[in-house]
DNA sequence: ATGGTCGGTAGCCGA
């Protein structure tokens, strides 16, 4: 079994991209962040021809995800439960065994800002719902554009990001919390280059000169751990034309 | 030199 996770920065500037990539890699299941688009917009035709099920929650603008499956997708929840948001950042759903989480975690924009409490409100309530889909699904898998590079050996230039949002010490606490409950940052489970990254600002060529952070996870639930047979950043659509800022990243289970 | 690029939208905001 493969997962992945892909912040597509507008999933219609991105679907010819995604269908490509969907046809090379061959995901079972795929979560999107940032499709950018309503309900009513999604490509859901283009992608079922793709041979795959989907579900989505989108808005106007800005947020919006969605799971791509080559099963059936059920059990559909959009929201953190007791936690009220407009912002379209949750889908959760489950494919055969496994549970998946695709997950939008807000920016915070700065460390100080009412966007950053926002995040760190955001992840709070995450660990409380997390701690329930752990009690009732052992094939949880965790995965999404979490806004937060787990440490410094995940950040081009350590110094110079030191304690700003992203990379923040109550930021990278929230995480921890998240793998206190037993997931599992899988891309650490194996030996990666220094330097593996999977987001890197379009701007001043920081993705020629590998200017990035790692802030796209895929936290496994030890039944999936325990299966991990490899945990990798996909760089390649990165260095397309018209590329997302971000990268898949992607887990593949033994059976 | 304190910006620099995208995408969506509408004449800026968010990332």
């Amino acid at each position: 079994m493969k997962i992945a996770s892909w912040n597509v920065n507008s999933l219609k500037v991105r679907l010819p991209q995604v269908l490509e990539w969907l046809g090379q890699a061959r995901p079972d299941i795929l979560g999107l962040q940032e499709t950018k688009l309503t309900d009513e917009n999604f490509p859901a035709a283009e992608i079922e021809a793709a041979g795959y099920h989907v579900a989505y929650s989108g808005q106007k603008t800005y947020n919006g995800v969605a799971v791509l499956a080559r099963e059936p997708v059920t059990d559909v929840v959009t929201d953190i439960p007791g936690f009220e948001d407009h912002q379209r950042r949750v889908l959760a759903a489950t494919v055969g065994s496994t549970r998946f989480v695709n997950l939008y975690v807000p920016n915070g924009k700065a460390v100080g800002d009412e966007k950053y409490d926002y995040k760190l409100a955001w992840l709070a309530h995450l660990r409380e719902w997390l701690a329930t889909e752990l009690e009732t699904h052992d094939e949880l898998a965790v995965v999404g554009d979490f806004n937060i590079a787990p440490e410094d050996r995940d950040v081009h230039d350590p110094e110079a990001w030191h304690e700003q949002v992203l990379c923040s010490t109550p930021e990278r606490e929230a995480l921890a919390a998240l793998t206190a409950l037993g997931l599992s940052d899988s891309f650490r489970r194996f030996d990666h280059p220094e330097g593996t990254f999977s987001w890197w600002d379009y701007r001043m060529n920081n993705f020629r000169r590998n200017r990035g952070l790692r802030i796209d996870l895929i936290l496994t639930a030890p039944r999936l751990t325990e299966r991990l047979s490899a945990s990798y950043v996909d760089r390649d659509p990165r260095g397309w034309e018209r590329p997302s800022d971000h990268a898949p990243v992607v887990a593949e289970f033994t059976p």
